[in-house]
DNA sequence: GTTACCAGTATAATCAAGTATACCAACTAT
DNA sequence: ATAGTTGGTATACTTGATTATACTGGTAAC
């Protein structure tokens, strides 16, 4: 038993080459960054060219003008989006993604492959 | 209103080549499936290799048994993981990742990997 | 014989996430 | 004039996810 322990940390600590750990604790802080139902497709949609908070908000079913004005202030917060204000008449209010929001990319195109993929197999 | 969602509707299925509609639908899908702070974890836990229920839960910081094993039941409702009894003396139990399991392998992977290039970027 | 491991369950509490609904002050098109 | 748009805020509420803590029955090692 005791023996085992010590056979099972080496395993994970040395022989493991993937390190095991790091890889639970950066797998656990992307999903802390991009938790919840609205973070991903908020920033799907403004990757997509929406800039308006309407068009935005009619982008994304089910989600409501409350979530999405708490989404993208703390989005802005973050440096995740950009807002700009037009002072044209009436006034004009744009989001657009920072590079950093751009480094999502990839998580969010395998997202959509497993989903599509997902549609596919429960059709059938 | 009903011209309005008419229009909408084509602008969205007709002019937009990577079919946005379908996307977002495809990104909800998978976060509803993935959702929560311990599924991806979990999965990830058993595909690495971890077996034993506490082996799993040792190699996931935070998890509390509660949630482990709520979560592994339902997983294996699900067909993600297997639970196998071996009736050995002591019992022992064992849980194996699936082939359904397998493919949230590459959302898994870039998450890891976003998360180690967003520990390099706020380290420095 | 007491300490520790295994595979969990039970109970209760907390707390953040999300919903529902209404409202606002501009502005605009009919 | 009035219905509708834009970019939101306010208030109240629900509920589901997560935590904390304790406990169980069996095995085994010291």
């Amino acid at each position: 038993m005791q023996e085992d322990k010590r056979h099972e940390l080496a395993s994970t600590v040395l022989d493991n080459p993937r390190n095991q750990r790091q890889e639970v604790q950066a797998l656990q802080d992307t999903i802390y960054v991009i938790g919840g139902k609205w973070r991903l497709p908020i920033i799907n949609s403004i990757c997509n060219g929406n800039k308006r908070f309407r068009e935005i908000e009619r982008s994304i079913p089910g989600i409501t003008t409350r979530m999405l004005s708490r989404e993208l202030k703390e989005m802005e917060a973050n440096q995740l989006i950009q807002r700009t204000v037009i002072p044209s008449t009436p006034v004009v209010v744009e989001y657009t993604s920072t590079d950093y929001c751009h480094s999502f990319g990839d998580i969010i195109l395998e997202m959509i492959k497993w989903g599509k993929q997902h549609r596919e197999r429960i059709k059938h």
